[in-house]
Order: C-alpha cells, then sequence, then structure tokens
DNA sequence: AATCCGTGGGG
DNA sequence: TCCCCAAGGAT
C-alpha cells in the first residue's frame, strides 16, 4: 500500500467524523465515545433492508421491526406471516423469508450470537459478500472490503476505472481492500457510502465539496459523471392480466399466499390470473363479476404489467376475517389491485 | 454467469 | 412519461 492511499482513508474519514448522517441503526458519536458498541442484529437488520433499497424507504420499516422484535431471539420466535405483513411494501420479499431463516439459525444454533468474521457470515441465509463485509467491518471492525453500488461508484472515479460493470467488480473490490484502513474500518465504509450517497452521486457529482478531490483520477481527467461505465440493459416487456377482489356480506375477503419461490413469494395478495401477453380469465368463484374502471400498473425490475381488476359479492368458506385484514399486510402491487377495486360498481349480494 | 427478484424517488 | 438507480443475494 503506497502512502496516496493511506491518505484516502485519513481524509475520508475526518470527513465522516463532520458529516457522518444520523440514521437509527447508527451509534451516536457521544454513545461511541462513552464505550457503546454496535449491536450486530440491528446492524445485520439494517443492513439486509438497505439491499437495494434506500435509507428513506428503510427507516420506518427498522423502527418497527425493532420495535417489535428487538433481539435476534425475539426475532426467531415471529411467525412467518407476521415477518411477511411487517415487510409488505419493502420489496424483494425472499429477503424477509431469508431474514426469518436466519435468526432461527442465530438464535437457536449459535447461542444467539452472530458470526464475528466477513466468511462466517456469508454463510448465513441472505447475507452475501456485501452485507457479511458490511457486519464484520461496523460490528466488528474486520478490515475487510466492504464493496456496495456506492463504492463501486466511488472507487472506479478515485482509480478512473473504465472497464464496465459487472466485469468491473473484482477489480473494484480489490482497489476497495487496498484503501481500507486497519483502524476504524467500519467508520471508513459507512463514509464511502454516505460519500457516494451525498456528494459522489450517479449524475452531476458535487466535486467541488468532495474530501477526496485530490486523490480522485476521474476528477483530474474530466471524466467523474461518466463513470462507472455500465452495460447497456434490456428493454422490459408488458404484460397482462386479471384480479379478483371477492367480499362476503360480512365484508370479509379472499385472500391467497403466494408459493414461497418466484415473483412476491410468500406474501398475502388476490387471486388471479396468468401474468403474460395474453392471459386467460380465471376467476376464484362462479358470481356476478363486475369489472373496475381504474386498471392496475406496476412496474417490476424486468416487466410492466397492468392488471384488470375485477369484484363480486359472494359467499364462500376460505375468507379471511375482515377483521384480520389490512392493505398495509399486502405488497404494494395487491394494495394498488385494492385500491382500484374500492372505485369499482359492486354487485349487490344475493 | 446471466437472470430473477420490488419499490419509490429523482431528473 | 420514461429511464435510472438504490447499503445485493440466490440460483
Amino acid at each position: 500500500m503506497c502512502d496516496g492511499k493511506g491518505a484516502i482513508g485519513k481524509s475520508l474519514l475526518k470527513w465522516y467524523d463532520a458529516n457522518a448522517r444520523v440514521m437509527p441503526w447508527r451509534v451516536s458519536p457521544q454513545d461511541r465515545a462513552l464505550g457503546v458498541r454496535p449491536d450486530p442484529y440491528r446492524i445485520w437488520l439494517s443492513e439486509v433492508m438497505l439491499q437495494q433499497t434506500t435509507v428513506a424507504a428503510v427507516r420506518d420499516y427498522f423502527r418497527r421491526f425493532t420495535a417489535r422484535w428487538p433481539d435476534v431471539e425475539a426475532l426467531a420466535g415471529a411467525e412467518v406471516g407476521a415477518v411477511m405483513a411487517e415487510w409488505a411494501g419493502l420489496g424483494y420479499y425472499a429477503r424477509a423469508r431469508n431474514l426469518l431463516k436466519c435468526a432461527r439459525v442465530v438464535a437457536h444454533e449459535m447461542g444467539g450470537r452472530f458470526p464475528q468474521t466477513a466468511a462466517d457470515l456469508q454463510k448465513l441465509p441472505g447475507i452475501g459478500p456485501y452485507t457479511a463485509g458490511a457486519i464484520a467491518a461496523i460490528a466488528y471492525d474486520e478490515p475487510v472490503a466492504v464493496v456496495d453500488g456506492n463504492v463501486e461508484r466511488v472507487v472506479s472515479r478515485l482509480f478512473a476505472v473504465q472497464t464496465p460493470l459487472p466485469a468491473a467488480k473484482p477489480e473494484l473490490t480489490d482497489l476497495t481492500a487496498q484503501i481500507t484502513p486497519t483502524t476504524r474500518p467500519g467508520d471508513f465504509a459507512q463514509a464511502m457510502m454516505d460519500l457516494g450517497a451525498t456528494i459522489c452521486t450517479p449524475r452531476n457529482p458535487a466535486c467541488a465539496i468532495c474530501p477526496l478531490i485530490a486523490d480522485c483520477a476521474a476528477q483530474s481527467q474530466g471524466i467523474a459523471a461518466d463513470l462507472p461505465r455500465k452495460l447497456a440493459k434490456k428493454p422490459k416487456p408488458t404484460r397482462l392480466g386479471f384480479a379478483y377482489v371477492a367480499l362476503n356480506a360480512a365484508g370479509d375477503v379472499l385472500l391467497e399466499r403466494r408459493p414461497d419461490k418466484g415473483l412476491l413469494g410468500g406474501t398475502l395478495g388476490f387471486p388471479g390470473s396468468e401474468w403474460s401477453e395474453v392471459p386467460a380469465p380465471a376467476p376464484p368463484l362462479q358470481s356476478d363479476w363486475r369489472e373496475a374502471e381504474a386498471e392496475v400498473r406496476h412496474t417490476f425490475t424486468h416487466f410492466h404489467l397492468i392488471l384488470r381488476v375485477f369484484v363480486t359479492r359472494a359467499e364462500g368458506a376460505d375468507f379471511t376475517p375482515r377483521g384480520d385484514f389490512a392493505p398495509g399486510d399486502l405488497p404494494t402491487l395487491m394494495r394498488k389491485v385494492w385500491d382500484a377495486a374500492q372505485s369499482a360498481d359492486w354487485p349487490q349480494p344475493e
């Protein structure tokens, strides 16, 4: 490691000490001075929630989870339906299923203590290279490279890496390791991410106020905003489908839980057809179905979806009691279906 | 290794 | 409106 690279950590930590963002899972500088350590449970929970998800979106979810399940043993004792309902709206629902799996492994097989190295953390469900590194660095001071999308951007600019992502990932990880200090590696990782989120942004980076401007190759070459290079993305097709909202006379709701695998796996929702270019109607029961005026439009990671929504009054054995149903327990797509159903011209019960 | 997985905000 | 993208992981 050359002196220039060591200087990056020093400059960055100085900036971080003056500019660290306040977040519910971070230990405040005052508490840190009193010797308070980050809680591995809260670091783990926050890092899983933050996977591909903005800080703003995570905040309230984190508060609700930690209020309801203050430690890993409490979470391990939760029912999967309760966890899915609490996660509803946050997206990427495999994270919620793996979160509970991981909590149960840690609580039941590890005495409630998380592994203390990145290598061992990564063996747990839902913990990959990034999350393992983040927990190890922040909670256990392991000087490991922590590489998320922010760090990829910051490092590709610092060293003017021209290789497009994702092929550049190993090179960026290696470069990150070279500038990661052995002291305060967790603060360094969080500082890199804060820098990427607030100054070294994807578009219009604020190089003029960047603490690393003197170390940045891309800035000196005038190409900071052009990095990192990325491969072109494929276009998103549009799929169609039908969704069915049935209530009985008491106002109970016909719901179904989706299988664990695939889109919206393990979440609660309304029955419906397949989603495809030419879906076949698939009402869950025979009744006087009325179509809502409003269609539901929703965009997933890799396709657009347009749903036609039908409503009816009917009787059946497997309705969810009205008092047990809350739209907030549904993923966003199904909340949209519910909202569209409210504006429909409902048939009267027979 | 390429694909599959949500959602909301910003430009 | 549309595209980008955000503290990625599993398969």
